[in-house]
DNA sequence: ATACCTGCAAAGGCTTTGCGGTTCG
DNA sequence: CGAACCGCAAAGCCTTTGCAGGTAT
C-alpha cells in the first residue's frame, strides 16, 4: 500500500518534471505526449513502440503510430527514456533513469531491470576511449519460456 | 611478424574447424560461406552484413546479399559468430568467440573488443530466469570522435 | 542422384517522413 | 496568430522468403 503510494506520488512527479522539461525547451504538452511518458513510466515490461501504442490507443483512439515513434524518439532526447534493442526486430523502450541493469530472455526477448550488489570498476579511459558508463546484459530463459521448452521436450 | 604468423595460422584453423562442423552437420560448403566466414574472420571491425557483402563481391562479384544474411544465420547457429545490435540500424556480427566485451562509441557506433581481469558472479537462476551468460558493455567517446567534439567547441 | 545451396526478385516488418489540417501557448 | 504537433499514407531501410536453377557429396 504504502509502496503504491510512493510509487504514484513519484510517477506524478517524474510527469511534472517532464511538461517543465517540455515548457524550458519550447514542446508544447499536448495529451498524447503525456499519456505516453506516463504509459512508459507505469509499464515494468520495456514495452515495444507498438505496444504503447496499444496502450494509448485506449486513451485516445485516434492516435497515430508516428505520434509514438516521434514521441519516444523526443523522450529519448530529452533523457526521459532509453531505446534498448537486442534480439527481436523492434526496439523497447525504457523510462527507468535508475542505474540498472537486463536481465533478457534469449527466446521472447522479455527483459526484467535487475541491480547489481557491487559496481564494476571501470577506469575513466580505455584503449583510448573517454568511458561514460557502461551496462550488464543477463542472458537467460524467462518462466514462460522455459516451460514451453519443457512442454515441446516431452 | 611473429603475431601476424599466429594469427594467420590460428585463422587457417578455425576456417578448418568450421569446414569440419559442416561436414558433420550436413552442410555443404562452398565458396561464398567460407568467403563470409573468412572475412568475418579478418574483420577487427564488427562489419555489418552490408559490409560484409562488399568484401565477398570482390572475391565473388555475383554473390547475393541473401547468401550473406543466411551464411551469418547459420554461424550463428553454429556458435562461430554472434549478432550484437547496439544503436544504428543494422546488426554487427563478430566472430571472436573468446569470452569477451564490447567498448561502444556512444557517437559513431564504432566497437572495440575488451577482457575484464574478473568475471560477474552471476546466479544460474534470478528472478526466475535461467541464466546462460552475460555481456558487458562500455559506452564513451572514440579517439576521433573526441578530437571531432574538441574541434567543434573551439 | 539428391539434398542442399545459390541468385534473383518480391514480400515482410519496423521505422521514418511529407503533407495538410489542427492544437497549444 | 504562429510555431509546433498530429493523423494519415507513402516511402525507406533492413531482413526474410519462395522459387527455379545450380552445386557439393
Amino acid at each position: 500500500m504504502t509502496a503504491i503510494l510512493i510509487c504514484m506520488e513519484s510517477k506524478e512527479r517524474m510527469i511534472n518534471n517532464f511538461i517543465e522539461k517540455c515548457r524550458k525547451a519550447g514542446l508544447k504538452i499536448t495529451p498524447q505526449r503525456v499519456a505516453v511518458y506516463e504509459i512508459l513510466l507505469s509499464s515494468k515490461n520495456h514495452p515495444t513502440v507498438e505496444e504503447i501504442y496499444e496502450e494509448v490507443k485506449k486513451r485516445y483512439p485516434f492516435v497515430s503510430l508516428a505520434t509514438v515513434y516521434r514521441t519516444v524518439e523526443t523522450l529519448e532526447q530529452m533523457g526521459l527514456a532509453k531505446k534498448v534493442c537486442y534480439w527481436g526486430s523492434s526496439a523497447r523502450y525504457d523510462a527507468n533513469t535508475e542505474k540498472h541493469h537486463h536481465l533478457i530472455c534469449v527466446s521472447c526477448g522479455a527483459i526484467k531491470d535487475i541491480y547489481l550488489s557491487k559496481d564494476l570498476d571501470i577506469p575513466p579511459e580505455l584503449e583510448g576511449f573517454t568511458t561514460e558508463g557502461y551496462s550488464v546484459n543477463v542472458y537467460g530463459l524467462c518462466p514462460e519460456c522455459r516451460k514451453k521448452k519443457a512442454e515441446k521436450a516431452s
